[in-house]
DNA sequence: TGCTTCGTACGAAAGTTATCCTACCTTTGT
DNA sequence: ACAAAGGTAGGATAACTTTCGTACGAAGCA
């Protein structure tokens, strides 16, 4: 097991770790077997790629598992939530200074933001004032 | 010169691509003296190692360079807008499969937006209804 | 019982990213 | 003119990421 240094949150996921966070996620937690099947209706993995890869998660602190069946069965170390917290927040300090506020105006700019979508923020905000 | 494989966007950029297109976005095209010179104002970078980054970003088509003068003036190919538009749209989908609303219901969620930026972000939301 | 399937562990290998050393040319200043 | 400073080019290298082959034990079944 490798130590994380003692900071309270994991390093961040690389690409083929987020693909398997997001699996885990989805279906909460699973074998390898099951990731791996999952992962395949996307693109072809190997088995021994995804029990690998599941296997460094693991020593990185990234996901926890439970060995008292012979069926490993992972589970990510940190809610969902925590994690993209900490991925968003990297994004907005990299990408727009730390601005929250840039990166909305950005959103709306974007052409891909639907006026469906725009209502939905409005509401949620309106909401979020009481 | 690398073929891009006829996309017209150019590849992502990895982390320290990126930290040299922040530079480029901000003050425009560059020496390779310039940007290392910004580069070394956050951390420790060796002249050679942002020369060689700028030439390999060349390659993958993300810089254009003048070579008219000894000095190589390099830019970005795409427009800051269009780059950012691509990291958030992968950012989107592969975080909140692809909802805005999802993403932006994390940033108010999230306590590190404060509430004047939400205030912003409501008002621009109204002036953008007229 | 013995074969086949399914599981983990380990290590090798290939690809990617990031950094810097060395060589060599051009410009500048004394 | 020549040394010093500053430029580009091209490997070499190290670290990290990703993938998978091989080995081998456990479980399931004919």
């Amino acid at each position: 097991m490798q130590e994380n240094k003692l900071k309270n949150t994991i390093p961040e996921p690389t690409r083929a770790e987020l693909e398997i966070l997001q699996v885990l996620w989805e279906f909460g937690a699973s074998t390898v077997r099951f990731v791996n099947d999952e992962l395949n209706k996307q693109r072809d993995v190997n088995y021994t790629s995804t029990l690998k890869q599941m296997q460094i998660m693991a020593d990185k602190g990234i996901l926890k598992r439970d060995e008292s069946q012979m069926k490993h069965i992972y589970a990510p170390v940190q809610a969902e939530i925590k994690t993209k917290d900490q991925l968003l927040d990297r994004f907005v300090n990299t990408l727009y200074k730390g601005s929250t506020t840039n990166l909305v105006m950005q959103l709306l700019g974007n052409e891909k933001t639907s006026k469906k979508e725009l209502e939905e923020i409005k509401k949620m905000l309106n909401d979020l004032e009481k």
